[in-house]
DNA sequence: CAAAATAATTGTATTTTGCAACTTTGTCTT
DNA sequence: AAGACAAAGTTGCAAAATACAATTATTTTG
């Protein structure tokens, strides 16, 4: 037995569906749970990113990305509308918006409509990061799901966005 | 404009393609990234998981399950095995074995090959955890991929099981 | 045999995360 | 209208994950 990390290998077996081997061991041990491979893709996806936006405020961190997006998006939007998107609880979601906020990215101010609130507005700075957020993200689903013919993409996305609404109705 | 949370809704636009809708934001700001998908479900099974397994070691955090699995599947495997799987370093790894050990789940021994290496095996209370998880496991599936159709299923496997390797391959 | 590479550990500093308690403001009930 | 209750955010804290650098011990290589 070799000691060397192996690339990964796909071997097929008499059904012709493939199967995972790493160093020799098989990974889809989990009985093909869709858990494990949703984990693990997000593992990966979540690393790469932080490596590609290393040197910008949102680096790190899952929550900082989608609320610059839905401030961008939606001008006036409130900490716990984002919190509901997000699944976060509030404090979680209150520290992003601290550090966007501090960052000069977004603007605090107090709801008229409602003084207990807040309404979150972009600033130019964020604007700008959002859009640079943008192309980063483009360029990683280039790289990482181009090879997927445009038949079965479409069925994929459609495919992730039913099991997170299913997943989402549960959650609530 | 209501302030409570909203049930997502799901409406369609001229293509007929869904589009999700949250307290009346359109989620999918990212232009369709695949990425925003696998990332919020992950968010979601993690803590699903989290909360199933609250009472066992393997709890919380990513990779405790998979390592007490490969040591059920592969006696003697190594930390540095478990960690190229993982895709994480070795002190990572090797904190999450330090804690099946003192758990009793696990039993590390120095490879009689190489004296620098350990092997790794399960113990009768490791085995039976994984049991536990694995039927853990079984029932999450059950909830939250169930509606899928067996056809539609195996195509969204293999979909994942292709972008994982693809990921991978690029990552090492 | 000396030097380089490998397996794993230890230490450390930075973040993240979830929970509980608290303040302020709005809403509802009677 | 008053008091109770609910909602929006903040603060504090404790547990953990994460990444990096440095160290020890063993094996391989030149």
């Amino acid at each position: 037995m070799t000691n060397r990390a192996a690339a990964p290998k796909i071997p097929e077996d008499d059904t012709g569906d493939p199967h995972i081997e790493i160093g020799g061991m098989r990974i889809d041990i989990l009985e093909g749970a869709f858990s494990y491979y949703i984990r693990s893709l997000d593992a990966v996806v979540s690393r790469d990113l932080d490596r590609r936006m290393a040197d910008l405020e949102v680096a790190k961190g899952k929550g900082k990305i989608t609320t610059l997006f839905l401030v961008d998006d939606y001008p006036g939007v409130r900490p716990s509308q984002i919190a509901d998107v997000l699944m976060r609880d509030r404090p979680a979601t209150g520290r992003i918006i601290d550090r966007l906020v501090s960052a000069g990215d977004i603007r605090r101010e107090t709801s008229t409509e409602d003084q207990r609130a807040q309404a979150l507005y972009i600033t130019d700075k964020g604007h700008a990061l959002a859009e640079k957020v943008r192309g980063i993200i483009r360029a990683q689903e280039a790289e990482f799901f181009d090879f997927i013919a445009p038949e079965d993409r479409d069925q994929f996305m459609q495919m992730l966005k039913r099991v997170y609404l299913n997943m989402r109705a549960k959650w609530d």
